[in-house]
DNA sequence: CTGACTGTTCGATTGTTGTAGAACAGTATG
DNA sequence: CATACTGTTCTACAACAATCGAACAGTCAG
C-alpha cells in the first residue's frame, strides 16, 4: 500500500454515515468468513446487513441515492468490493486495504 | 475512546498536507521519547521538524496561516497537543488518540 | 408484458474545507 | 522603543462533499 493512499482511505472513513456502513460490512464479514455472504439470508442478526440499500435507509436514515453514493466512495477508496448479481448485492471487505490500515502507525 | 470520535480523527488525517504534518510530529516523537522536544535544536535531521511553522512553509509549500489552521485541526481531533512557551513551540503526540487508532479494526 | 421492486445516475442545493493574505499580538534582540 | 521575527485570527473565496428527489435501467413474480 502506497502511503499516498492513506488520505483517500481516511477521507472515506471520515464521514459518520459512511463509517457506520463500513463497520457494518466489516463486522458482518468477521462473522461470516465466507466471502460474498455479507447480505445473506433475510433473518440475519445485524440490523443493517440483513437488508440491502433500500432497507438500510430506514436504519441510517438516508435516501437510497445517498447510500449508493457512500458505497461508491467506499469502493473508490478500496475499502470494499461490491458486485451485483441479479438482485443479489454482494459486498465484501478488501483485506488488503484493511491490512494497510492496521499497518498505519506501526 | 468513544467510537463517535473516529470520524473526527479520520477527517483530520484525510488531508494530505495535514497527514504529512502529523507524520512528521509522530516520527519525531518516536525518535525522542522525551516529551516536548519535538521542535528541538536547529540541526535536527528531520526536514520539517527542525523548523517551526514559518520554515515548515518552505517544506510543504503552504502559508503560515494555513499551517496554523492545520495544527489547530490536528489538536481539535485530539491527535496532538501543542503549547507555546515564549518563542518555543512545544508539540507532542496525544498517546491516547494514537492508541485508539491502533485499536481501530482490532 | 405490467407492476413492483432493485440499485444507479443526474442535477440542484446547501454546507464544509483548504487556502491565501492582511492585520494582529506576543517576544526577543539590538 | 524599533524592528524583525514568532504564531494567530479574520475574511474571503473557490473547490469539494453530503444530501435529496426525480428519472432511469435491470430483474423478477404474477
Amino acid at each position: 500500500m502506497k502511503p499516498s493512499n492513506y488520505p483517500k482511505i481516511f477521507k472515506a472513513l471520515s464521514n459518520e454515515q459512511r463509517l457506520k456502513i463500513f463497520m457494518s460490512i466489516y463486522e458482518q464479514s468477521l462473522k461470516s468468513s465466507k466471502a460474498g455472504s455479507v447480505f445473506p439470508a433475510k433473518d440475519s442478526t445485524c440490523c443493517v446487513m440483513e437488508k440491502a440499500f433500500t432497507k438500510m435507509c430506514e436504519c441510517i436514515n438516508l435516501s437510497r441515492s445517498t447510500i449508493s453514493h457512500h458505497f461508491k466512495e467506499l469502493q473508490n477508496a478500496g475499502l470494499i468490493i461490491c458486485e451485483r448479481e441479479g438482485q443479489m448485492y454482494r459486498c465484501r471487505i478488501n483485506e488488503e486495504t484493511v491490512n494497510s490500515i492496521k499497518e498505519f502507525l506501526k
